[in-house]
RNA sequence: GGGCGAAUAGCUCAGCUGGUUCAGAGCGCCUGCCUUACACGCAGGAUGUCGGGGGUUCGAAUCCCUCUUCGCCCA
C-alpha cells in the first residue's frame, strides 16, 4: 500500500507528525471522536506550575495517567483527561522577582500592579510550555478543556468557597503563630514546612534571680529570641523548680524582670527542666503566653532581623548573628552554663529552603476538623482506595493529627483574598464578599481590600469541579464529576490529594474520584531525588529526541511496580533507555515483515472473531499462537485494571519478542513465503496476532502501535488504534493441548541447539536428529511441526521412532522423549558421559528429595490433593528422564553412573 | 521519639494468595553467528549462603519475631 518502512525505526519522523493528526481527529475529546458510552472515566492531570518545565517526575506521572486514560479509551469508555496548569504563587513569584533582580530591581520598585502585570506578561510568554512538552511525550488529555487556575471561572470558583466556608464559620482570621519565611516574606501552611535534620546545640543560659538569691537555668535552641522573653517556665510538679514559682528573674542581656511560671506543657526532661518562653516566636510558648496572660513581645523583622523591640546594640542584626552576640554576652556576664550537642529537626520552606521562622502574626485560616471527619470516614468505609494500600495509613493519620490550615500568603501573585476592612473607626466592618466592595456595606464608607493572596493550594483543591465549570451547573460538571482515579506522587497526598476528597465532600457533596494512584518517586543509581541542584536530573525531551518518546514511556512504566520509585541512570542513558528503543525497533521489523507479506485485509479467525478460518485449517503453531495471544490478553488486561502497569508492559513485551518474533514468525515463514501451502491461513493468524498485540501495547507505546496499526492493508485512513477496541479474552482460543504440544517442539529444538553448541557444530552444517517419543501424541505434534524443528534446528532430517545408534549427543525432554544426534567422529565420548552424567545427578538428587517429600505421611495427609497429585506427577517424569538418559550412558558405553556419588543426597 | 518501606545475579529490579513461571527478567559478561524483519539482531552459556539469626509449617524468598544497613514520612 504505502512506502516501505525502514528497516530501522525512526521516532522522530513519525511523532509529532501523528499526535497532530490525532488530536485534529478530536480522538481525545469525548465530544468529538471518541464519545464512548457507559460510565464515564474521568482523570484530573496534576495541574503543573504554569513556569515549570518537564522533568521526569512529569514524565512518570503523565505517562501513568495517559496509560490508563488510552485503556480505558479503547474499552469505549466516555474518557476525559482535564489538562491545565497551576499559577503557583510562590515559585512563580520567585521566578519573575529573579529577573527582576537581574535589572536590579525589586517588586517594590515596581509596585503592586505593575509587578502582577509583569508576572502575566511572563506567564503568557513562557507559559503552558510545559503543555507542548506533555504533548511530545504522547498524552492524550482533552486540550480543548485546558485550565489556568486564574481564569475567571476558576477564580469566581475559589471566591465563592472562600466566601461559603467563612458563612460557615469554617473561614476565620486568627492571630496566632504561622510559619515564616523570612526570604519569601510570606506566611506558610504547616505542609509547605520541609523539616531537616540539622546538627545544632543547647544552650544552657542562666538568669539570674531578682533578689540577687541565685539563679534559674533554661535550656534553648535558640539563645536569640531570650530578647523577646516574657517569662521562664517549669513544669508543675517538678520539685527542682517547685520553690521559684511565683518569684522573678532578671532577664540578662536586655534587664527586664519576668516571672517564673507553671505549666504543663513544660517537658522536665528537656535540657534543665526550666524553658525560657517568647511568646511571639514559638508556638508553644505562645500557648503558655496565652494561659497566663504573658505580654507577647515580637523582637524580628519580617526578613528576620531583630526589630526595634530589642536593645538597640542587637537591632537590624540577622537572627544567626543576633544569636552570636547574645551568646558572647551571656559568657562574658559568667551567665552562660555549657553548651551542648543536638541534633534537631528545623524548618525549612519547600520552595527556598530559607530556615523558617515562627512568627505572630494575622492570618486567614481554615478550620480543618469538621472538612476531615468526612474524609476520613471515606477511607474507613473502603470508599475511597488508595494504590498501593499503606498510603492509606498516611491519610489517616494526617487527617486525625488534622491542623487549622493558614490559607493567606503576603505575596501579589495570586487570587486576592475577597474581604474588604472599613476604615471608619466607628464601624470598622470586615465584609467578606462575592463581589468586589467599592463602599462599605455597613457605613457606606471607604473599604480596602486585605492585601493577601490565597494558598496556591486553596485554588487546586477545588479543580475536579472548578476545572469544569463549577460554581456555575455546567454540563461538564453534570458529566463528569465526579471522576474516578487520581494519579499522583505521594510527596503531594496532604498538599492537593486529600485536600481535594474534603473540598469535594463539602462543596459537591461527592468524592471527586474514588482510586488514588500513587507512584514513586524519579531517583538517581544513589537513590536521590533528581533535581535541578543536584544536577542528577535527566531531560525527558532529550530522550524523547533520542530514543523515541515510546521508549521513554516504556522505560518508565516497566521500571516500576506498584508504589515503588523509578530509578534512572542520569550518566548512563545508553542502557537505561535503549533497551526501549530496542524493542521498539523489535516490533517495527516485526511489522515490517508481516505488514510487506499482507496482500489484503486477512481472513478474520476462528476463536477470535467471525469464523473465515476452519479450527482444522490451522496448524499446531497457529492453535499455538492463538492460545498464547488470548493468554496475553487476559494477563495484560487484568495487570492494567489493577495498575500493576509494568506486569502489562512485561506480558506484553513477552509475547511480542519470545513468543511471536522468536517462534511463530519464524514458523510461519515458509507458509508467507510461499515455500508452504497455507499462506492464507498463516496471513490471517499472524496479521490477527499482531493486531491484537498492537492494541495491549498501545497504552504504554503509542506512537510506534499506531503507525504500524494504521498500515494494515485497506485500513480506513479516520481508523486509529487509540480508538480501537480493547481486545477480549475468547474461550475458543484457550488451548491448553496446543500449548503442551507446541512446547514440546519449543524444547525440542533448544536441545539440538543445545547439543549444537555444545560440540560447536558450525551453523552452516545440517546434522540429523533422531527423537524417540514417550506416545503417540507426543509424535503428532513433532510430526505436525517437522518442518519448523528442520528450519530451527538446522536439521537435514528429523526421525521420529526408535533409535539403533549410540555415538552422538544426547538429551531428554521434560516428556520423557529422547533426542539423539548423530555426531559421528566429531563426538567426544568421554565429554558426552560427563554431561550426561551431571544431568543424572541432577535428576537424581530431585528424584529422592521428591521420594522422600511423598514419602512423608505429613505431607500426603495434609496437603491438598492437587499439589499432591502434581508432586507425583513430577516424581514420574523425573524418573522417566532419569531412566532414558541412563540407558543412554549404558548405550554409549559410559560406565557407572553418578561420578559425584548419586547417594550424597544432602 | 513514632510510623512506613526496602535489602534477591556485577547493576536495575520482578516474584501478588506459602507448593511448576520458584530461584526469574533486562542490562552487563563469555562463546559462536552480518541465517534475505531486525547486529537496536540471532543462537548458546556462566553467575545467587533470596541481608544475618531464630520461629511457625508436611513445606518459607514468600508468614511471625529479632538484629543489621539504607531510604521516606510525621513529631
Amino acid at each position: 500500500m504505502s512506502e516501505p518502512l525502514a528497516p530501522q525505526y525512526n521516532p522522530s519522523s513519525i511523532e509529532s507528525e501523528l499526535y497532530r493528526w490525532w488530536t485534529e481527529q478530536g480522538l481525545f475529546s469525548p465530544d468529538a471522536r471518541a464519545p464512548g458510552s457507559g460510565d464515564p472515566y474521568v482523570i484530573q492531570m496534576p495541574p503543573p506550575n504554569v513556569t515549570a518545565v518537564l522533568h521526569m517526575g512529569h514524565g512518570l506521572n503523565n505517562t501513568v495517567q495517559d496509560v490508563l486514560i488510552r485503556f480505558e479509551r479503547m474499552r469505549g469508555r466516555r474518557t476525559l483527561w482535564v489538562p491545565g496548569t497551576d499559577h503557583a504563587g510562590i515559585a512563580t513569584q520567585n521566578v519573575v522577582e529573579r529577573l527582576l533582580a537581574q535589572d536590579g530591581l525589586t517588586r517594590f520598585d515596581l509596585g503592586r500592579d505593575a509587578f502582577v502585570e509583569r508576572v502575566w506578561a511572563h506567564v503568557r510568554e513562557t507559559g503552558a510550555v510545559i503543555l507542548d512538552q506533555l504533548k511530545a511525550i504522547g498524552s492524550s488529555a482533552d486540550w480543548s478543556r485546558t485550565y489556568f487556575t486564574l481564569d475567571e471561572g476558576l477564580s469566581r470558583a475559589v471566591r465563592e468557597t472562600f466566601v461559603r466556608l467563612y458563612e460557615q464559620g469554617l473561614v476565620y482570621r486568627g492571630h496566632y503563630i504561622i510559619n515564616w519565611c523570612p526570604r519569601c516574606l510570606t506566611a506558610l501552611s504547616n505542609e509547605e514546612v520541609d523539616k531537616e535534620e540539622v546538627d545544632g546545640r543547647i544552650w544552657h543560659l542562666r538568669y539570674p534571680l531578682s533578689d540577687g538569691s541565685g539563679h534559674v537555668t533554661v535550656a534553648t535552641t535558640r539563645p536569640e529570641t531570650m530578647l523577646g522573653d516574657t517569662a521562664v517556665a517549669v513544669h508543675p510538679s517538678d520539685e527542682r523548680y517547685r520553690r521559684l514559682i511565683g518569684r522573678e528573674v532578671m532577664l540578662p542581656v536586655v534587664n527586664r524582670s519576668i516571672p517564673v511560671l507553671a505549666d504543663d506543657a513544660v517537658d522536665p526532661e528537656f535540657g534543665s527542666g526550666a524553658v525560657k518562653v517568647t511568646p511571639a516566636h514559638d508556638p508553644l510558648d505562645f500557648e503558655i503566653g496565652r494561659r497566663h496572660s504573658l505580654p507577647t513581645i515580637d523582637v524580628m523583622t519580617p526578613e528576620a532581623r531583630i526589630s526595634l523591640a530589642a536593645p538597640e546594640r542587637f537591632q537590624g542584626l540577622d537572627r544567626y548573628e543576633a544569636r552570636r552576640r547574645v551568646v558572647a554576652e551571656f559568657e562574658s556576664a559568667g551567665l552562660l552554663e555549657r553548651i551542648e550537642e543536638h541534633r534537631h529537626a528545623v524548618g525549612h520552606c519547600y520552595r527556598c529552603a530559607t530556615a523558617i521562622e515562627p512568627r505572630l502574626s494575622d492570618q486567614w485560616f481554615v478550620r480543618m476538623e469538621p472538612l476531615a471527619r468526612p474524609a476520613l470516614a471515606a477511607y474507613r468505609s473502603g470508599t475511597i482506595r488508595f494504590v498501593p494500600e499503606r498510603r492509606g495509613e498516611d491519610y489517616t493519620a494526617w487527617l486525625e493529627g488534622i491542623r487549622d490550615w493558614c490559607i493567606s500568603r503576603q505575596l501579589w501573585w495570586g487570587h486576592r483574598i475577597p474581604v474588604w476592612y472599613c476604615d471608619s473607626s466607628s464601624c470598622g466592618m470586615i465584609s467578606v464578599s462575592r463581589t468586589d466592595l467599592s463602599a462599605c456595606p455597613g457605613c457606606t464608607g471607604p473599604v480596602r481590600q486585605d492585601d493577601d493572596v490565597l494558598d496556591t493550594w486553596f485554588s487546586s483543591w477545588l479543580v475536579p469541579f472548578s476545572s469544569l465549570g463549577w460554581p456555575d451547573e455546567s454540563r461538564d460538571l453534570r458529566t463528569y464529576y465526579p471522576g474516578h482515579t487520581l494519579v499522583s506522587s505521594p510527596d503531594i497526598l496532604f498538599f492537593w490529594v486529600a485536600r481535594m476528597i474534603m473540598s469535594g465532600l463539602h462543596v459537591m457533596g461527592q468524592l471527586p474520584y474514588t482510586r488514588i494512584y500513587l507512584h514513586g518517586v524519579v531517583r538517581d543509581t544513589q537513590h536521590r531525588k533528581m533535581s535541578k541542584s543536584l544536577g542528577n536530573g535527566i531531560d525527558p525531551l532529550e530522550v524523547v529526541e533520542r530514543y523515541g518518546a515510546d521508549a521513554l514511556r516504556y522505560s518508565l512504566i516497566s521500571g516500576m511496580s506498584v508504589g515503588t520509585d523509578v530509578i534512572l541512570d542520569p550518566r548512563d542513558l545508553e542502557s537505561t533507555f535503549a533497551p526501549a528503543r530496542n524493542f521498539a525497533n523489535k516490533l517495527w521489523n516485526a511489522g515490517r515483515l508481516i505488514l510487506s507479506n499482507l496482500d489484503g485485509p486477512p481472513r478474520p479467525l476462528a476463536g477470535t472473531h467471525t469464523a473465515a478460518v476452519r479450527r482444522g485449517e490451522l496448524a499446531l503453531a497457529d492453535r499455538w499462537i492463538i492460545a498464547r495471544c488470548d493468554a496475553t490478553v487476559a494477563e495484560a488486561t487484568e495487570a492494567y485494571e489493577r495498575f500493576r502497569l509494568n506486569e502489562a508492559a512485561g506480558a506484553v513485551y513477552r509475547f511480542i519478542w519470545s513468543d511471536l518474533a522468536d517462534w511463530y514468525i519464524e514458523q510461519v515463514k515458509p507458509r508467507l513465503y510461499g515455500e508452504q501451502p497455507g499462506g492464507d491461513i498463516a496471513r490471517a493468524v499472524v496479521a490477527q496476532t499482531f493486531d491484537v498485540a498492537l492494541r495491549l501495547l498501545h497504552p504504554v507505546m503509542p506512537f510506534i502501535t499506531e503507525a504500524l496499526w494504521r498500515r494494515f492493508p485497506e485500513r480506513p485512513v479516520t481508523a486509529s488504534i487509540s480508538v480501537a477496541p480493547w481486545p477480549r479474552p475468547d474461550a475458543r482460543a484457550r488451548d491448553p493441548e496446543a500449548l503442551r504440544d507446541f512446547g514440546l517442539v519449543q524444547e525440542l529444538v533448544g536441545a539440538i541447539r543445545g547439543i549444537r553448541a555444545e560440540y560447536s557444530i558450525p551453523p552452516g552444517q545440517v546434522i540429523r536428529a533422531v527423537v524417540t517419543t514417550i506416545d503417540r501424541v507426543a509424535s503428532a505434534s513433532l510430526e505436525q511441526e517437522r518442518t519448523t524443528i528442520l528450519r530451527l534446528a538446522k536439521l537435514s532430517a528429523l526421525t521420529v521412532g526408535e533409535n539403533r545408534e549410540r555415538v552422538g549427543g544426547h538429551a531428554v525432554l521434560s516428556d520423557g522423549s529422547a533426542v539423539f544426534v548423530p555426531l559421528g567422529d566429531t563426538i567426544d565420548i568421554g565429554r558426552e558421559c560427563g554431561r550426561l552424567g551431571t544431568e543424572v545427578d541432577r535428576l537424581t538428587r530431585l528424584v529422592e528429595s521428591q521420594e522422600n517429600k511423598l514419602g512423608n505421611e505429613q505431607f500426603v495427609s495434609r496437603a491438598p490433593g492437587d499439589v499432591v497429585e502434581r508432586e507425583r506427577q513430577k516424581l514420574t517424569a523425573w524418573k522417566e528422564q532419569s531412566e532414558v538418559l541412563a540407558k543412554k550412558r549404558e548405550l554409549l558405553g559410559c560406565g557407572a553412573a553418578g561420578q559425584r556419588g548419586s547417594g550424597a543426597v544432602e
